[in-house]
RNA sequence: GGCGCUAUCGUCUAGGGGUUAGGACGGAAGAUUCUCAAUCUUCAAACACGGGUUCGAUUCCCGUUAGCGCUACCA
């Protein structure tokens, strides 16, 4: 072949989305794939909005697509709009029509949904469409009269339609199976087949990396391409992200955890996110799983993608499947907060648990000061003051016991209020003690920490040493005064919260707690 | 209905004509520890079913079943 002494061309991939929905998670690894393949092939990724159905298009999805797009901050390096190459499609389209590859269908346009359900049969053709002469077919077009343009699919014979996908490998339909599906609508606007292919060509994609609900679309692709001239590009075809039912995806049966934006809402690192969707219907095939950006890309190839569709296994919140009549719409603007009103679960039990554990990961391998610098914009978003110098003191406390960064609020509250919220004072008893014995510890606490230094190993010392004197356990002396300080039982280790709460605070609390067990 | 695709632990996956079918998450138990978390150790858990081919199939072929996709003048 003499491609092969060519040099190879760096690839050109695209991610097109339709704006008729907020961006999904099955999108988004759809872009992610894309965007590695690019990087790894040092390529261009491009980004083309196909946004030909004007009906269904919406600005808001514009804005949900590129929100998500931004949070995932991997960046593309040519951008388009559909809506704007529309003479490109319709010369393309006229261009297959003057090779008498395709011809005027003047029958009216399928109105309702019955035909879609009760169809028998292949529907190939409207009958009588395909033999109007030229003539005839110029005439009623000069007269205004509308139509379709449709492909001329060759049913006789028994050719097929080949091609070979990267990922699902030889692929062959007899064309006497395949419709002769519309390129022009009766309003003159391209069909998605049309326009997609039209402007892969011209835009000289050399991968098509897209779900395999477009497997069986390909071979109409191939038509065009043809027809059109062009050589069709490399395609790679990818599984299905399904529900734990195996039902697609659906905003309405699933709720927000389908929304790349829920994701980010609940404080997952953008990173953690495409690790994660990496790992589904792909393998670097070296069990490595908790993997950067970096690696990503580096260990990206479409040999590693398989085939059979994956569960995002989130939990199935069937009291707001339910509980939601089918057809109230959740507003795309809801919030990891609005999950409870309603009927979804928390988020932490809901999304699935190794997206949870990656996260968790991600978040242990970011730099202090990094991670630090990420939670305290939430912390601030949610009422509370913290100078950065005593966050960067909180979160070292705090980064093995989060999974979220929205965590921060739960793990770390007591650091960030004046008056702790109310707690049960029976919780200031001491495994096998009694309120004497957590009184007897407060107040010695109280002693020794008016007057210890406030620092990890002279608090250690003085804190053992009045254990001892007091004949009560390490345990017994530090459980009363982690609850005094921080309200609950479980926090982080005791001396390093002591430090950063302070003396004054600490002491406080210690007085309250006395005064609580009075 | 037609056409296409898929089938390994609960989930994501590795593997491949002969293996104790590997890893990870989640689960269970234990160790460690000032609680929680993290960490470490251990355990339970899978080749959908039926036929071939073969000395031998989870692996190759066919069928069945199940799931998914397409079957629009949606994308």
């Amino acid at each position: 072949m003499l491609e092969s002494f060519a040099p190879t061309m760096a690839p050109r991939v695209r991610f097109a989305p339709s704006p008729t929905g907020f961006l999904h998670v099955g999108s988004a690894r759809t872009f992610i794939f894309n965007w590695l393949y690019a990087r790894h092939n040092k390529g261009t990724m491009i980004l083309r909005l196909d946004d030909t159905d004007v009906g269904r298009n919406t600005q808001a999805s514009v804005d949900s697509i590129f929100e998500g797009l931004k949070w995932l901050n991997l960046g593309w390096d040519e951008e388009y709009k559909q809506s704007e190459r529309i003479d490109l499609h319709r010369k393309t389209a006229w261009a297959i029509f003057e090779k008498g590859l395709a011809y005027r269908d003047f029958t009216p346009a399928h109105t309702g949904e019955a035909e879609k359900s009760g169809a028998q049969g292949t529907w190939l053709f409207n009958p009588g469409a395909r033999e109007i002469s030229p003539a005839e077919s110029d005439r009623r077009a000069a007269a205004g009269e509308p139509f379709a343009l449709r492909f001329r699919v060759p049913h006789e014979g028994d050719q097929a339609v080949r091609f070979t996908d990267a990922v699902y490998g030889e692929q062959a339909k007899l064309a006497a199976d395949i419709e002769d599906f519309a390129l022009l609508r009766s309003d003159g606007m391209p069909t998605y087949h049309l326009a997609s292919c039209a402007d892969d060509a011209d835009l000289r994609i050399s991968h098509i990396i897209r779900g395999q609900d477009h497997l069986s679309n390909t071979f109409k692709h191939v038509l065009i391409f043809e027809a059109a001239g062009s050589r069709p590009p490399q395609f790679a075809h990818l599984p299905l992200l399904v529900a734990p039912d195996g039902t697609k995806l659906s905003k309405r049966r699933h709720g927000p955890v389908v929304s790349v934006t829920t994701y980010r809402d609940a404080g997952f690192l953008s990173e953690a996110f495409i690790n994660f969707l990496c790992l589904l219907g792909w393998s670097p095939k070296n069990d490595r799983e908790n993997m950067s950006v970096q690696e990503l890309t580096e260990a990206f190839s479409l040999e590693g993608i398989n085939r059979s569709n994956a569960v995002v296994n989130f939990k199935e919140s069937t009291v707001a499947a339910e509980a939601t009549p089918p057809n109230v719409a959740i507003p795309s603007e809801v919030r990891e907060s609005d999950f409870a009103a309603l009927g979804f679960a928390a988020p932490e039990d809901t999304f699935d648990p190794k997206a949870l554990w990656l996260n968790a990961e991600h978040i242990r391998a970011l730099p202090v000061e990094e991670l630090s610098a990420r939670l305290l914009p939430i912390v601030h978003a949610a009422g509370f003051q913290v100078t950065e110098d005593k966050m960067l003191r909180i979160t070292p406390l705090i980064r093995e016991r989060i999974k979220l960064l929205r965590d921060v609020l739960t793990a770390a509250d007591f650091f960030f209020v004046d008056q702790l919220p109310p707690y049960d004072p029976a919780e200031l008893i001491p495994q096998k003690g009694d309120a004497a014995m957590a009184r007897r510890v407060l107040e010695k606490g109280r002693e020794v920490l008016a007057n210890v230094e406030f620092k990890h190993d002279p608090l250690d010392q003085a804190l053992r040493a009045a254990a001892q004197e007091l004949g009560v356990k390490a345990g017994q002396m530090f459980q009363p005064i982690r609850v005094a300080v921080c309200g609950r039982k479980n926090a982080p280790p005791l001396f390093e919260t002591l430090e950063v709460l302070g003396r004054e605070t600490t002491l406080k609390r210690i007085e309250q707690a006395l005064q609580k067990i009075a």
